[in-house]
Parts: C-alpha cells; sequence; structure tokens
DNA sequence: AATGAATGAGTCTTCATTCAT
DNA sequence: AATGAATGAAGACTCATTCAT
C-alpha cells in the first residue's frame, strides 16, 4: 500500500507477546545493530529501534539502558562476533601462513555476510567520540594482538624470531589493509571474497618473509629525512 | 587567562565588520574543521561554530549554507589538501620507489600535523551515511589512483608490467594499512612518523617486488580456494 | 552490609506468600508513607514503592487502588495517628492549661518521633494540589478544632466566656507556630521538644490569658485600621 | 469558542517580537509564577508556562535555564518581593510594637494581593525536596531573622534585654502563626486583613510582653516531663 | 552588512497502569 | 493469588534555521 522504502515493518511481527527477557534481549539487539549501522548512532532514533525490534521502547530501556548503552552493547556483541569468528582459524595444528590465510578468509568471508555488523564495528564506532573511541579501540587492539601473535609465531624458526610487541605495527598495517580492501571491494564488487583475501595475504606474506628474512629497501638518497610544510 | 579547553573565546576576535568574503569564509571554514573534528558532524552545533569562527550564524548561512552544506565545504577542503601534500611527491625525475616512500612520508607527515584535517576526512565523513559517503569515496577512490599509478609506472621495465586497474586493490590496502598505521600510532606515540613510514614503506614495496616478479605465495593444502554465496 | 542508603533491599523481603490482606495493607502503606515523605508525590514511583513494600505493583493496585488513591489513604493514616495522639491529652479531669500543655508535648513528641509521617501530612499533601489539597484542609481543620475547643473551655469560667468559633483564629495561628517551630527546630536541634514546647506554651497562654481578661493591644496611631480592596 | 477553563490564552498575547531580553525575562518569570504556583512544580508544564507567558520554550530554556532553574529564580523574585514589602516596615522612628503591627499588616495584606507568589514561597517551595528545601529554608531564615531582631529591640529598654538569638524561636512561631493564619482565612474570608493581624498582634504582643517582665506559665504537676510513645 | 531574537520540530527518557501467564 | 512483561502517553530539552532590526 505505502512504499515508502524506510517502513520497516508493513505487517509489523505478530508481536508475539510475553517472551522471556533473553529473547526479547536478543530482538532489540539485532533491531539495534541494523538501525545503528544504517543510519549512524546520531541518526538511529530509539523510536525506530523499536519498531524494527517490533518492542515498545519502554522494554528496551528496561532491557538494555540507555541509547549510549545500547550502542556499546551492539558493538560488543559485534566485535565479539567477529572476532571470535577470525580466532577459528588459530589453530596450532597448521603451519601460520595456512593459520593467516585462514584468518584473511573467514575475516572476509564474515564481512561480506555481516555488512552491518562490520558497518557498525568499524565506521559508526570509530566516528562516535568518547564514549565509543574507547570500545572501539579495545576491539582494533585486540585484533591486531592476535595477528601479531600469528606473525610473531611464523618468525618462530626464522632467522631472528620476532617478539609480539614489535609485530604490532605491522598487524596493525595489515589489519588496516583488510579493512580498507573491504570498502574498495564494495566499489568493485566484481571480485571474490577469496581472490582478495589472497591478493592481501600475498602482499603481507611475502613483503613480511623479505623482512623476517633480512631483506629490506632503504632509500637511495642519504638525504636527511627533513620535512617541513 | 583560559584555562577551560572548551572556552573557545574570551575575548572572541573583535568581529571586525566589514572583511571582503573570502576572508569571511577561511575564517568560517577553519572554526567549522576544528569544531567538525572535534565533535563529530552531529554533536557540533552551529551554535559553537559561530562562535569559534566569531562571526555570526545568520552569516555563515548566507556565505556556506546549511550545516550539511557546511560540512561538505570542509571534507573537501581538506581532502584537497592532503591530496595536494601528497602530490608534491610525485617526480617523473625520481625513481618509482622513491616516489613512493616521499608520498609515505609526506602523508604521515601531513597528519602528523593536521590532526583535525585527517579526523575529519578519514573517519567523520565515513560514518556520516549518505551526503558524506559519497565525498567520502571520492577522496578515497583518488587517494588509491594516485598510488595505484604510482605502483604501475614501478612495473614498467619490470618482467611483467602492470596496468594502473591491476593495482587498484594494492594501492586501496597500502592506503588502509597507512590509516590504520596512524591510528595505532596515536597509542603508540613512541614511534617516529619517519619509522613508521619506513616500516611501511618496506612491507610494502617487498611484498610488492616480490609480486611483481613473479613470487607468490600460495595455500599448502589443495583445497580449492572456493568462494560461495 | 546495605551501605548505599537509597537501597532499600538487599534482600528483598521473601514475599511471603498468601498473607491476609490486612497484613498486605499495611505493608504497601508503610512503604508507601516512607517513599511519599522522602521524595514527594510525583517523585516517588510505584516501582518503588513496590519495592519496598515487596510486593508487586499488580497488587498494589489491586488493594489500594492508583498512586493518587495510595497516596490519599496515606495521608489520611497518618493524619488520623497524630490527632488521635494529640487527643490522648484532652482529659475532662484535668485543667485546660494542663490539657494544652499536654497536647503540645505529645505534638512535639510525635512528630519528632515520626518524621516521614509529620513530612507527608503537613508538607506533601498541602503542595499537592487538588485532590490533596482537600485531604490537607480537612486535617488541618480538624486540628484547629481540637484546639478551639480546647481553648473555649478554657474561657468557661472567665470574666468572658467564648465560643468555640470565636477561638479558631487563634487555635490557626497556634497550630501553625507549632509547625512552624517544628521546621525551625530541624536546623536548631539543640533545643529539647519539651523546650519548645513550653516556649510556646508560654506565648500562647500568656498572651491568649491576656486577652480573655480583657487586656489588649491597640496601635497608638489613631489611624482606622482601614482594610482596602 | 472553546471554554476549556485551563486555556490560557484564547487571543495570545499578539506576540509582539524582537522584545529585548530584559522584557522577556520579566513575561516569563510573570508567567512562570503563575502556573507553578497554580500547579505545583512537578504538574507544571515547561509547555504551559511558554504558552501563559506566550514565548516559545527555547527562549525559555536561553533566558533562564532548566526547569528547576527557573522555579528556583522565581522562588528568589518572589520572596525577594515579599521580604522587601515587610522590610518597609522597618521604621527606626516608631516604637517596636508599631513595627511589628506595620509588618504584620503589609504581610497580610500583601499576601491577599499576591496569593500566587505566596503559595508559591510557601508551599511548593517547601515540598519540593532538595534544590528548593535549601531555597526556602533560606528565605525562611530571613524572615525569621528579621521578626526577632524586632523583637529583640522592643526589650531594649525592658527589665531584661534579649539577644536577637534568644528571639528566634518566638519569631519562627508568629511567623508559622501568621502563615497558618493566612491558610485558615482562605475557609473563613468573612475576616478582614486587619481585622487578622490585629489579632495576630494581640496574641504575640501580650503574650510576648508577659514573657519579658517575667510572668510565665508553668506547669502545675511536678510529673516529670517523661513522655512514651 | 550584520546580528540578537525567535521558533518548529524532533528526540530521549520515564512512569502509571494493565495483561497474560 | 501473584507477578514478570508490556506499553501509551507525556514532558524536558536541544538545535538548525530564519526574521526583523
Amino acid at each position: 500500500m505505502q512504499s515508502d522504502p524506510d517502513d520497516h515493518e508493513e505487517n509489523p511481527r505478530p508481536r508475539s507477546r510475553r517472551l522471556p527477557r533473553s529473547v526479547r534481549e536478543r530482538q532489540i539487539l539485532d533491531a539495534a545493530v541494523e538501525v545503528y549501522a544504517a543510519r549512524g548512532f546520531h541518526l538511529a532514533s530509539m523510536d525506530e529501534i523499536s519498531e524494527v525490534a517490533g518492542i515498545s521502547k519502554p522494554m528496551i530501556y528496561a532491557y538494555l539502558g540507555s541509547k549510549e548503552e545500547l550502542f556499546v552493547a551492539c558493538i560488543q556483541r559485534e566485535a565479539n562476533r567477529l572476532i571470535e569468528a577470525i580466532g577459528t582459524a588459530v589453530d596450532p595444528e597448521v603451519t601460520p601462513d595456512e593459520q593467516l590465510w585462514r584468518g584473511l578468509r573467514v575475516f572476509f568471508d564474515y564481512v561480506q555476510r555481516n555488512r552491518a555488523s562490520w558497518t557498525l564495528v568499524h565506521r559508526q564506532a570509530a566516528a562516535g567520540g568518547e564514549p565509543f573511541a574507547t570500545e572501539f579501540g579495545q576491539w582494533r587492539e585486540r585484533a591486531v594482538v592476535l595477528i601479531a601473535t600469528l606473525l610473531a609465531r611464523a618468525t618462530e624458526n626464522a632467522v631472528r624470531p620476532m617478539q609480539v610487541q614489535q609485530m604490532e605495527p605491522f598487524a596493525a598495517a595489515l589489519v588496516g589493509a583488510g579493512e580498507s580492501l573491504l570498502d574498495w571491494w564494495i566499489e568493485h564488487p566484481e571480485h571474490t571474497a577469496d581472490g582478495l583475501a589472497m591478493r592481501l595475504m600475498n602482499l603481507a606474506w611475502m613483503g613480511f618473509g623479505d623482512l623476517v628474512e633480512g631483506r629490506s629497501w632503504a632509500p637511495a638518497s642519504s638525504e636527511a629525512p627533513a620535512n617541513e610544510d
């Protein structure tokens, strides 16, 4: 009847009443992730979330607190999901490169399947200012450490083994490269998840391998690295 | 005298009247960038911007339009600045690796000096939803093409020269790696801009070099890199 | 164990089921008086009352009706208590001055021991607007008549005996003086209940005695006590 | 057309636009006193205040702050008005009894003419809980000290002169008696302001005079002033 | 040209009250 | 009989935007 694409529920779910708290909480979080991801924190309205969830606003407040607390709860849940998904790639039985490869595939795959989740954690959380920046920073840190650990383990039998800490900047770069490639992917959907994962794997693993084995690049000119604006 | 960091102007600029339009516009944009970067688009209020700029709100509307238009103007100006800064590295006289190296250094250096500008373009623009996502996408695209061109040129004399288009995913990954490293830098300020630039340069250039020369990584397992969905 | 003064029940009463209605009603009223007195009518929430009472909200509504009706019930119960307490002072066996004296002492004593009750009846009821102002007026009237009767009886054997009605303004003044003294007492707790009762007794009884015996004050200036408006 | 007695402005004041701030502030305060007095703090809505004032809500917030701050501003303005009115009675040229008499008349007269003001200061402020109770306490204190000073001065030439402090409980009682008499008056409007003022003057002045001159009442029975509940 | 004054519209949040189990 | 689950309705507060001077 109405075709306004912003209306979420022409026939709202029959609002099956009297459900246990845990179920409701999940419904709410699902709806909130969707709306927050689509609109961003500020443009998301509690009204819309409650509509999408098929639950009245007071229940949201009763179960999950303020708009801000709800947002944090969403970030945490989604960040955990993602980290856990990637964590499945960590299998001490296989070689480090295989682990990294699996991790990358899972990562690209997960994001492909859960755009909203990724947008929320990656974009909205990062831009939200103080209550959320912290949350975002923690998730980022976890991801970086996870990768850095993997990389360090890959050097265990190399000429010069590395500490996890030393690997962190590389891990951070790798995480960012993955994130960025995902964004780029949106505009170039002709590529496959595995194709991109492979490209990234190559770039990272080869460059990384060179470094571990002592091959490196250095500026040709001896010009002092001075730089004025 | 001013101790509260949130008070912008104890003695607001004397509001010297009758300035040429271009000066006024710059004042406004400067203030807007500052406020938008600090607070984010939604939390920034036109009141605060007008206070910081020392210009009354009606003038802002007269010169630069709505809050949204003002934000877009800010993004454009700052993105241009950054792209131009990096563009200085493009010098056909020097080798491609030197060009990339200079570009990275300028990039890290610029961001270090212009946090607000970077935050605005990188974070706020990306999360803002439709009017801004486009703007953000364009800036990202420009940056990627700039890098991809550089990379492609580096392969001109190699065994198999590459098209700019083929380089785009690598460029995107590289841009993202740089952005991410910048974020990571905030939490680990003991590193220098040149140190990080060097790490990234190495990772990218070495890995990239391997690929160009035909060395690559492939999964050990024979499982075909299938892609469902 | 409980250190936060706002937490009412760490281990809420075990909600022993199946209690006779009268007991439940008392529990509810006790809790309601406490909460209403502490927070005022509007800031008191039915949720808090039900928590303090250890009884679920639907029961409260079933037994005592709406929030408003519950408040009225509280006022009535507490006002009755107070009037009854003072009523014990009325003993035809003793002299009127002795009766007044006893009444005052009981009054000060009662209020000292039942601050919440007094606050509720005296302050909250009075400010609440229409449903409660009436209730408050009635209690005030009862108190005034009680005192006025006492005063009138004291003049029975005097030169000119007085009607109860004539005594009412004096009684009203006396009641108000007592109330006010109680407020003042809070800020000056170094005084004792009996000390204050004695002061008030003196002021009232002496002044009153003078009047009854025909001594009175009149304005020195001959300006007629005109009353405009 | 509509006869709803709660509609304040059928033909709202022509909203003469663009008035200076001070004028607007007065309009707002006037409206707020009216509404707060009629409804009480909680039932008063900012919407209604803005309607009565003929000014939009944002201006109220811009000029006078939150609902709470507005309430405090009202209390302060009205309390000051009242204290100032009574202060006019203080004239060192006339005798203390004359001063007290004038003060009482002004008091009764003022309240008669400014019911809303009085209700606000006397009732609503007192019941409002913490932010306002303090404000109320201060006004009460000022009134008590004003009266106590008067009373003390009246004893300067007496057998035993009194300190202001010693007079405070009497002053508090007197203030309360006046307040109470005013309430009582509402139900018995057949009395005149001067009539009531005279009654109170007599009660207070005669009783007080007795006390100053050493005549006092004491309990006949020697029973220890013990009192159990 | 420049601004203090003004507001419509919208959002978060709470609470008395009632159902369905 | 007793309660966890649920909501309609309402109110404080803010902000982009514009008018009248």
